[in-house]
DNA sequence: GAGTTTATGTCAGCGTTGTTGACATTCCAA
DNA sequence: TTGGAATGTCAACAACGCTGACATAAACTC
């Protein structure tokens, strides 16, 4: 059942941060500030027949340049088949290259092409805009309680992928 | 190597937490943690035919009992068709009822029945359970600076939304 | 009172993106 | 040589967005 009282008693400003009402409007500042998140994306990627899966794919091969089929899996969380439709139209659309691996012939080792990193280059500085303003905003400090509260949410394996991204400069 | 210090250590002298790295690692943060933040929800959502639509709906006919169909239609920006095709179905099975306006008799006011409160109890404690434990890893400083950050990069009419929401005692 | 606007519901159709299941191919490794 | 891993592909389906069109009732306006 529902817990209105303090969870958790640390110092005196904030003897409230674990209420359910401020548990709360977490959730609904997480839900509000997502759909802010993709929005400008969505309306780059509406203009072409994209949407935020092609995004997804276009941002993590242009992270991490000749990733296998099998990590993009991982680190996006879906099916081969549902991955295998966007990569498919991207490849055809020359957006992305797909190489035949050297080692391990299976695999397909996954670049972007020109036209790819261009389109890349697009979505992602739309998205720096409003996550550069919204961290102009809140200040340096905000910004790494922010992160630090994103990465406690986020599962265990993804919390690997992630910061096994983050540690590699591209 | 990537740098991740803090970067308000440096006060306002230093544009360091602007880098498109520190804003690509925040990006990628927000990837991430959203699927975290939906998880626990998507798994009891998962057994019953709902999905993530489902639960909205639910959360803010919780939240705002009463609420009309139009107002909904603002908070979860969709068009009315998906709403309605959404709330059909809860009305259908008994979680929300739907009554005619006395004061305009084309509104109708939405509520949760005692079933819909009780799933509604089921969904919001899985995702306090996480956001909870998120919240103590991070400490109640990091989760001021994450609601600033989550704020600061919604779009204006949904931080109306959202204030509204947050300064009402329900 | 007539006409317009508003709130809602509903039907039909479509697109993206997720799912499961089945099956083929290629190729590494034991 | 056989088993399994990596990949691709086909089929079917579901959730949930969208547009467009149309219906109804109520409220508002002139």
């Amino acid at each position: 059942m529902s817990d209105t009282r303090p969870a958790q008693v640390f110092g005196g400003e904030s003897l409230l941060f674990l209420t359910d009402e401020q548990l709360r409007q977490g959730i609904e500042a997480m839900f509000f500030a997502y759909r802010g998140f993709t929005a400008d994306p969505d309306r780059i990627l509406a203009q072409m027949a994209y949407g935020r899966a092609h995004h997804r794919a276009i941002h993590f091969i242009n992270r991490a340049p000749g990733t296998t089929v099998n990590n993009l899996l991982a680190i996006l969380g879906v099916t081969k088949q549902s991955l295998n439709r966007v990569l498919r139209t991207l490849i055809d659309d020359g957006l992305v290259e797909s190489r035949v691996g050297t080692v391990d012939k299976r695999e397909r080792h996954l670049f972007l092409t020109e036209n790819g990193r261009a389109l890349e280059a697009r979505l992602s500085e739309a998205q720096r805009v409003r996550m550069r303003a919204a961290y102009k905003d809140a200040g340096p400090e905000a910004v790494s309680g922010f992160r630090k509260v994103l990465e406690a949410m986020m599962d265990a394996d993804m919390r690997h992928a992630y910061t096994k991204l983050r540690d590699t400069t591209s």
